[in-house]
DNA sequence: TTATTTATGTACGAAACAGTACAAAATGCA
DNA sequence: TGCATTTTGTACTGTTTCGTACATAAATAA
């Protein structure tokens, strides 16, 4: 499996994956219609032709970036949602962690590549597609969670709790783009979680 | 005040308000930097140097027209949140008024100008600082209506429940435009006030 | 060494774009 | 009727942008 029977040609010189990297720094900070070409060839380094060959052509790229953004969140964040413990913690550390995600790029807030750039470009549809699979993906997540701690609550309350936790993180990314601080984001993660736990022991 | 002295030169021929509201409605539906002066210029029916006369230049128009989907709200959403009655009902209703918006627009959901197109655009620092006052009238509009219904709530709960019901918006344009009904989030906003109130009154 | 295969960047062409100069059109005023 | 004033669109400039053709570079295979 790890043989590498040696390529024919010329070995690649490029670092795909730190290319990547800054084709998402880049999306998340402008969004898509307002990157250009020659933008993403200065910040990977690579000629045009190269980023053609390697990802396609712009829609492709960010495309590819939403997944490579989505794999971050996967890696980083998801784990601290499904930990087990009870609901407000986990929640609480869930929402800390994609902040330090949305908050990552020292100065600028770039928010999330997804809420944050994807609703403005919905007219294209494989966006809108993606833009509706993430949420549907959010939502399931933390309904799973959610059941997991109030496995006897019943599913109108679980459905509204849900919504309200992924309504929250998607508020998070237009907030932390409008140059809200970080610590008020966090504190706001903390009192939702509060909140849906009410909602769920209330009823 | 209503006189017309009657104006020196040729009349204008444009209907101002009838343009701006169709510049309003290519932004919503593509965004900012997607828009070219040409696509303005077919929807307006203006030709180019009309538009910079009647408008100034493209980033001019936006925030313009940011102005004017902010009056439409005005209009139309905010004496729903301000009527009397219980804080409930006011919420819902409110949410089906910018639902109304959000969905104007028959064929496509274009959800909203500010929170569905801003963030992609929060790069520029002018769209930033429109962005982040328009949240904070927002949250500042949903405790004022809070405080009014629940006179007696502590200020960290009237807090989180005002920023609970603002990120409730803000997630409606994100999921109308991923293509979401719009029966779904009018329920999802009636769920949303119900979680809101039950977190006002158990404590 | 020579041929083959793969990777890379320079350089090109066509289209889209923003912004403006200028002349024509439409009104009031004398 | 002519003059001043304001609006309007055509036409033009320089720039940006996308996408690709093509020649060069770097490796393996024979």
């Amino acid at each position: 499996m790890s043989e590498a029977p040696r390529k024919r040609g010329r070995p690649p010189s490029i670092d795909s994956a730190a290319a990547m990297q800054a084709v998402v720094e880049l999306f998340r900070a402008k969004g898509f219609a307002a990157v250009s070409l020659d933008d993403l060839s200065d910040a990977t380094g690579l000629s045009r032709p190269s980023l053609y060959r390697s990802f396609g052509d712009k829609l492709s790229m960010y495309m590819a970036a939403m997944d490579a953004f989505g794999a971050q969140v996967e890696q980083a964040a998801v784990p601290a949602l499904l930990r087990e413990g009870d609901l407000k913690t986990a929640l609480s550390e869930f929402y800390d962690e994609m902040l330090a995600i949305y908050y990552r790029d020292d100065s600028i807030a770039a928010g999330c590549l997804v809420y944050g750039t994807a609703p403005g470009s919905a007219d294209l549809s494989a966006v809108k597609s993606r833009l509706f699979a993430s949420i549907e993906q959010l939502d399931d997540a933390m309904r799973d969670r959610i059941v997991r701690s109030f496995p006897d609550a019943e599913e109108g309350i679980i459905n509204a709790a849900a919504q309200i936790a992924s309504n929250t993180l998607m508020a998070f990314s237009a907030r932390a783009k409008s140059g809200a601080p970080k610590d008020e984001l966090s504190v706001m993660g903390a009192q939702s979680a509060h909140a849906i736990c009410t909602l769920l022991e209330d009823t």
